[in-house]
RNA sequence: GCCGCUAUAGCUCCAACCGGUAGAGCAAUUCCAUGGUAAGGAAGAGGUUGCUGGUUCAAAUCCGGCUAGCGGCACCA
């Protein structure tokens, strides 16, 4: 007999040879139905994987996020099964659970259509039905290499393992697997999945190897869980912040105008604008000088930063005049680091906090476009602190701090910081390891000292400096950069900045890169996203519409009531058109526009208007002084 | 950039069977209706089917190239 100590420390004694399923249903019929597999001395068993000595368990049950994961991976097996009696010469990369699903990448000469999706959907049906016993095997790396000696991908990966460690394969009717594990037992255990597209993936995320076909697909314990989720990913379409741009005529791409060359509609660009006045505003009071520079500029400035030798390929291509060449620019240090020169600095005047409303280029891959969230030209509001050394850590915090205002204020949430390190990779980071060493300790120590939690990225940095990255989880699902503070040793160094200190001696100054809201495109993409297309009133485009109830009895009224909004630069419009009222409520309403103003006899005759609130039924009458100082309120408070 | 899919009126559209020369709803226009919280009625108009070659007596439809969009991959200062 073994003993089988459970997490809460009862101990129990089985045969050896015992499975997790047995174990469950030896304590309860119940608990063996919910549990999916187990962690046995913190190693990942299938429910039928044997335990031959003693261990702890701990049952992993269907409420459990690990089971989840347990299930998708089973169900990439049960798929890659199905492919493989549909297209014999399939061979397979890797099939992975992933958030929310599975994939499994695919070489076959066979070319998978969304149509194919339903035939092997089909497929893994009836092999559910056959319920196949998934049993693992372990076996040494030349049973391994041999028994998967046609498939050099699988070949691939087995000889990247490490020496003495376990390689277990998996089989299942007449499929086998390499695959470290964690699986149902049985096929029977999975019922409710989709398949949901077909897409290109190169071999080991290498865009040098071959493309594979990847199957996204995605499975659940019930059909309540596989149709919420199915229902997610419909209203998430509706969210899309193209759809929405088109409809709300936020923003257009122009096949004329240019790939990944956004145009902003007056709707937008109302938006736009107020989100530049709120970032200007915000930046003054917090120190900063605001600056404007071209965007271009000579393609020497770029060689000295280094941005030209890192990224010449990510550029436009350059403008070459008989006397000099320039690049169309692809951010803006450079600009800001000759400002700082323009004049005799002191250790007194820093800080020095440059800002801008940049608008610059990026020649990204035609494939990587995308709506408003990856484009090719780009407005943002950028910022170059320069300091002392002994200033590093308060401009960090100044800017965590300014960062940390906007997102709440813009109705956002900090999903996680990052702190992105450099690593080994030759050539992608400048080559001074003491200034390296020297910034991600600063970093490091500081958001240690603040509390502030982060996850370390390594390789992530810039080619000049480590940075902490503010990610944000935007509505449909996308982890972005928002906000970015960036410590530079290197720029100061390249453009030779100095300051006089207080020994009279010259010094180097630290230049602190500061990204607020990422671009405008992306902010905007968000945003919409975020709102549904219901922006809040201090955002929205148009704030009110005026709705006369009788064009003969009402319009004066609605006039003058409309002027004085627009004199107290609330974007008000006048709906004076001849349709009826209903018409032009179902048009407002469509138009998300946060009031809608309906005026008639009896607003006239008491001086009061009648709004109902984008959202809500209901309809409230008051004083129009009242009206003026709720929306006063409004804007100012961001509601 | 790579793999795959898609492209019909301002917008939306699994309208157009197997190739025979284009159809609806909404919007817009004109006229009638003058109205209290999500579509009042009528009429006329709107198209070189993304571009470009080819096959064919005949192409929105079949084939090639290009462009753009979409789903991913790679990239992202």
């Amino acid at each position: 007999m073994i003993d089988i100590t459970f997490k809460d420390g009862n101990v129990k004694q089985f045969e050896p040879g015992v499975t997790p399923e047995d174990v469950a249903g030896a304590i309860a019929p119940g608990l063996k139905k919910k549990t999916v597999a187990a962690f046995v001395d913190d190693d990942l068993y299938d429910l039928n994987r044997p335990i031959y000595s003693d261990a702890t368990i701990d049952l992993i049950t269907k409420d459990n996020e690990k089971a989840f994961e347990v299930l998708n991976h089973s169900t990439a097996h049960l798929m890659a099964q199905a492919v493989k009696r549909l297209y014999p010469d399939a061979q397979f990369g890797v099939g992975p659970a992933i958030k929310d699903g599975f994939y499994y990448d695919i070489a076959t000469k066979h070319t998978i259509k969304n149509e194919d999706l339903g035939k092997i959907e089909n497929m893994m049906k009836r092999i559910v039905k056959e319920q196949a016993s998934m049993t693992r095997e372990e076996i040494s790396k030349e049973a391994a290499l041999k028994r998967f000696k046609d498939d050099p991908y699988k070949q691939e990966l087995i000889n990247d393992l490490e020496d003495g460690e376990t390689i277990s394969i998996y089989s299942q009717g007449e499929f086998t697997d390499l695959c470290r594990g964690g699986h149902l037992g049985n096929t029977r255990h999975i019922k409710h999945f989709k398949l949901l597209s077909v897409a290109g993936a190169y071999w080991r995320g290498d865009s040098d190897r071959e493309m594979l076909q990847r199957i996204y697909g995605t499975s659940w314990f019930t059909k309540e869980d596989l149709e919420a989720h199915l229902a997610v990913l419909e209203e998430r379409k509706e969210r899309d912040h193209r759809k929405l741009g088109k409809e709300l005529k936020i923003f257009m791409l122009d096949q004329k105008a240019g790939q990944g060359l956004p145009i902003w509609l007056p709707n937008g660009y109302t938006v736009r604008r107020t989100l530049e006045d709120y970032v200007y505003k915000l930046e003054r009071r917090h120190g900063y000088k605001h600056v404007s520079t071209p965007v271009l500029g000579t393609k020497s400035l770029y060689e000295t930063s280094g941005h030209f030798e890192h990224y010449q390929d990510d550029m436009f291509p350059l403008m070459k005049s008989k006397e000099e060449t320039f690049v169309l620019r692809p951010m803006s240090c450079p600009h800001h680091m000759i400002v700082y020169n323009s004049e005799l600095r002191s250790y007194r005047d820093l800080p020095l906090r440059y800002a801008e409303i940049v608008t610059q280029h990026r020649f990204e891959a035609s494939g990587g476009l995308s709506g408003l969230e990856r484009v090719r030209a780009m407005t943002l509001t950028d910022s170059h602190i320069f300091a002392r050394k002994d200033q590093i850590k308060e401009e960090v915090l100044n800017a965590y701090n300014l960062i940390n205002q906007a997102i709440s204020d813009l109705g956002l949430e900090i999903d996680y910081v990052e702190l992105a390190l450099r690593d080994d990779a030759k050539g992608k980071f400048h080559d001074d390891d003491q200034l390296w060493d020297e910034a991600e300790a600063t970093l490091k120590q500081l958001l240690d000292e603040e509390g502030i939690e982060y996850v370390s990225a390594k390789g992530e940095a810039a080619f000049y400096g480590p940075k902490v990255d503010i990610q944000v989880r935007t509505a449909m699902d996308h982890v972005i950069t928002m906000s970015t503070v960036q410590l530079d040793f290197l720029l100061p160094e390249r453009f030779d900045l100095t300051y006089i200190g207080q020994d009279g001696e010259k010094h180097r100054p630290v230049v602190i890169h500061r990204g607020l809201i990422s671009t405008w495109e992306r902010l905007m993409s968000i945003l919409l996203e975020q709102y549904k297309g219901a922006f809040p009133t201090w955002l929205a485009p148009v704030q009110m519409k005026v709705i006369p109830v009788s064009l003969d009895a009402h319009q004066a009224y609605a006039e003058e009531l409309h002027e004085t909004l627009m004199d107290l630069e609330f974007r008000s419009e006048l709906d004076n058109r001849n349709e009826k009222l209903g018409y032009k409520i179902r048009e407002a309403q469509r138009s998300k526009i946060p009031y809608q103003l309906v005026v008639g006899d009896e607003e006239v005759q008491s001086n009061t208007v009648t709004y109902r609130k984008y959202g809500h039924q209901e309809q409230v009458t008051v004083s129009k002084a009242d009206f003026i100082d709720m929306i006063k309120q409004e804007i100012k408070d961001k509601a």
